[in-house]
DNA sequence: AGCCGCTATAAAATCGGTTGACGATAGGGG
DNA sequence: CCCCTATCGTCAACCGATTTTATAGCGGCT
């Protein structure tokens, strides 16, 4: 045992009589052990086990140029639709015996580059980016396919750059948001989209201009506010409350809201509380995400699910498709997938009456 | 260049004409580096930067035997308490140069357990715990103190056991809480106190006690429930609602209810609404930890907080400061740091009138 | 007898970087 | 003139595995 305490492959090898070459084809069962008779094998795996040996990844990942690590770069752990994300991928990578290597970029550019060369180095086989929003830096995308190692991102698409991504439906998912709330009666609802410069917000829209055309629905453009940009992903409820209260203010009636996202949606609960009008009774919320806080509230939030779980699982299961693709020197495609959305129908939303 | 493209420290020695030991000494300077004049180490960094040479790490960690990598062992991550330690964990770390190795348990103690064995495999030069709750188990915890690795656990306190621990003042929190319920007015106040086995449970409810005591206040405990012993994070939610409905059901009065956690609040939060009565007006809640929901629930809620990004840097600065000391031979001490908690007003709490 | 092929194992090279021992030269002191 | 020390580097060992190549015995075939 060196000095360590930790016990090496020559431990094994000196503890059974047999060169560390014998053992370590041994015990990984390496095409050579071909050869290698039974009761060999068993004094070899014997003193393995007496000894409680276990392999030094490190010197593995050295020679073998393969960590079985995987890179995981949140966009903004603080973002309670990355959590959700982050268990389905770890929970798969955990199957698949990978570890992961996280990084938070704290929404920051310049960290998200820092983290990104550190995980390179560290020779991770593959990365896992998990997106929110992340200013659609052009920069930051080309150092990813730049490198060569394999990549998904998880969250968000990006139509125009070759990158691998899982991505929920927007489009149909706003669009069953909006039917659903014309199915219960309403016709006069306000509508507080997201930042244009997020890929997300202009797809949302798109499935509410769909519906709104296909159903004949007018969209009053006073009572459509636009999110202001920005980083911090609570700042939505600030804004959501800020621009509920401005609606109301404005005086133009509607009996429903359709909010960009949960939180944002949370915060309009607030303004309408705040102005005496009660949900749903005097006027239907939905948000999209369906983050943990949805159910929580008073009234709990109906919402377009984003099956955030089984997106970190899928994008795990593609990264992990990809290295296999590249160590048999097939080539890797770019897939873009998109998961359906889910109406969760809860207490904030009933029919007009 | 290698045939993977990278760049390896032979590539820069025979670009420059010095051997891969001088390179090595100058780049990382060494103390030998002393002796080397200045232009030598001239041309040997020009040409490490012409070339983008980047030291491969594995191949360093195997030699020095040092990672520079932490674990960090997730109970649940799905937890809300959770996340905010976990990002002062790991901006103190970046800060320090050191990678993450995520592991979330599940609350599984065999997945735990697997997890604990793959990190020290990996030679993690240190470990987090993040730890919500977690079953009091005995065993994790003596693999924990066996291993030879720097620990800390975050999030919760240990008394019994030779670990080091970063927890928030549990016990001069639920005082506080308390202190402000009765300041307020409030004579008649229902508990949903944690379940038994929790430690914070036990820690809270003596400051409970004590404020009771010290302001001769008489703790009903008809108006004293307790919630079910649970791993679920979010199944104190649904607990809060059924058991403020008991309290509701069996008629005694209150005008105030103080919950375990906050998620719990939210949930006695739901059981009041539907009851018709109004928070603050009717009744005053108030929760602890001020996980993001406590501020976006209508009425927000009135908590104790936990400085969850303090105890998740401070917890890094521990193993950290652990690490430093085992390389220079000093012994390294158990520490239990005490965080104090703060008291947040919101809209859940009002004075009696 | 010589060669081939199979079995069973070991030696040696390799992954990429670090480090202690050592060589060579020059200058200073005795 | 000799010894000692300060400079400036290089060599070779090492970290702990994996993998390619080598060695050696033996049976069978020509």
């Amino acid at each position: 045992m060196g000095r360590t305490g930790v016990v090496t492959i020559r431990d094994v090898a000196r503890e059974c009589g047999y060169s560390a070459s014998t053992v370590s084809i041994v015990l990984n069962g390496a095409p050579l052990s071909r050869y290698i008779p039974g009761d060999t094998k068993g004094r070899i795996e014997t003193a393995a086990k007496r000894l409680g040996y276990r392999p030094n990844p490190l010197a593995r990942s050295l020679r073998s140029q393969r960590s079985n690590i995987i890179g995981v770069m949140v966009i903004d752990i603080t973002d309670p639709f990355c959590t959700p994300i982050l268990r389905g991928l770890e929970n798969a990578l955990y199957q698949a015996n990978y570890l992961s290597l996280m990084a938070d970029a704290h929404n920051e550019p310049h960290r998200f580059e820092r983290y990104l060369e550190m995980l390179l180095d560290r020779r991770v086989e593959g990365l896992v980016v998990i997106a929110n929003w992340l200013v659609a830096d052009i920069k930051l995308l080309a150092d990813l396919t730049e490198c060569q190692v394999p990549t998904v991102i998880a969250g968000r698409s990006f139509e125009d750059h070759s990158v691998s991504t899982v991505s929920v439906d927007n489009e149909s998912g706003a669009n069953m948001a909006l039917e659903h709330l014309y199915r219960l009666g309403h016709r006069e609802i306000a509508f507080l989209r997201g930042p244009k410069a997020l890929s997300s917000s202009g797809q949302r829209w798109k499935g509410i201009r769909g519906f709104a055309r296909s159903a004949g629905l007018h969209l009053d453009s006073k009572k459509i506010l636009e999110l202001p940009e920005s980083l911090d992903p609570n700042s939505s409820f600030e804004a959501g409350t800020q621009l509920t209260g401005e609606l109301l203010q404005q005086g133009k009636p509607f009996t429903a809201l359709m909010a960009y996202d949960d939180v944002t949606a949370l915060g309009a609960l607030r303004a309408l509380k705040k102005k005496g009008l009660r949900v749903p009774e005097d006027c239907s919320v939905v948000g999209f995400d369906d983050v943990a806080q949805a159910s929580l509230s008073v009234p709990s939030l109906t919402t377009v699910r984003q099956p955030m779980e089984a997106m970190g699982s899928l994008s795990a299961g593609m990264v992990l498709e990809a290295i296999k693709a590249m160590d048999e020197k097939r080539d890797v495609p770019v897939v873009r997938r998109k998961i359906p959305a889910e109406l969760v129908v809860r207490e904030s939303t009933r029919a007009l009456k």
